[in-house]
DNA sequence: TATGCATTGCTATAGACAACAACAATCGCT
DNA sequence: AGCGATTGTTGTTGTCTATAGCAATGCATA
């Protein structure tokens, strides 16, 4: 078939990151983690006692939609919160959080050092400025 | 904050895809198009007679969410369907869907474009190489 | 030519996700 | 003390995707 879509950088764009996401999920799965979890898990890790809203922000979640992202967290003892003052609540990692963490950070790291591999070497360093000067 | 994820590829090509997809989204929502519509429209455009199946496979869509998708489109007046054999039907471009599609042509062509301006010449070319890379 | 398997188009349903509006409580600034 | 902004939350909605199933047809081959 005819398809002049991947040349569209921004085609190939949201392909490669639809594919490579499909892949990351399923091996996040296998520890019972979806992406976000894990990007959660390690923004809490990183920062300790920030707040579900500087969270949202910083991911681009609404502040409603990290409810039940969050309360599963907590659910399965992997974060717990502790009151700031009277209205806000830091979150920060439990032990098992901790643990759940790096073994995600392991997938993830495994991952990404995969993914380069796949580019060719004279393109594989421009891959991560080139993205991020398309949305930082 | 801390933010180590900006540095792992695989989160930033998620964040790009999300934040360019959400520009051109809005920019074809001004002719009545979704991301979809029109990367349907211009594979039809490319492919007179193509299936709906054939369609889906090149798209990573499963038949079954290619109905309400075709349907719209019939229902605009932009493709139509006719009969290859008792089973298949091969789609086609309207003239109304082939004015359509070249709108959403320039609005995409123009878009990547702007796209690829904001990357630093030095990393420019490299890419879609780099992108093709991982997911074809 | 007849049989069996694959394919096509479609219906229906369920789950995941993000957007949106609204609300009470609290904070911080003036 | 008062007021606008912020926080955490509820509830709802729409959109998208996965899944299973079904009747009809095409295709290959025995």
């Amino acid at each position: 078939m005819r398809d002049p879509l991947p040349a569209f950088p921004g085609y190939s764009l949201r392909r490669a990151a639809n594919a490579t996401a499909g892949e990351l999920a399923s091996r996040l799965s296998d520890i019972g983690l979806k992406q976000v979890d894990a990007s959660i898990l390690i923004l809490v890790g990183e920062n300790r006692d920030v707040t579900a809203s500087a969270l949202g922000r910083q991911l681009d979640i609404q502040r409603a939609n990290m409810v039940p992202l969050l309360k599963r967290l907590e659910d399965e003892g992997w974060i717990f919160r502790e009151p700031l003052d009277g209205k806000s609540q830091g979150l920060a990692l439990t032990e098992s959080g901790e643990a759940k963490t790096r073994e995600a950070r392991d997938i993830i790291e495994a991952f990404e050092a995969e993914l380069l591999e796949r580019i060719p070497p004279e393109h594989r360093d421009h891959l991560l400025p080139a993205l991020n000067a398309l949305w930082r």
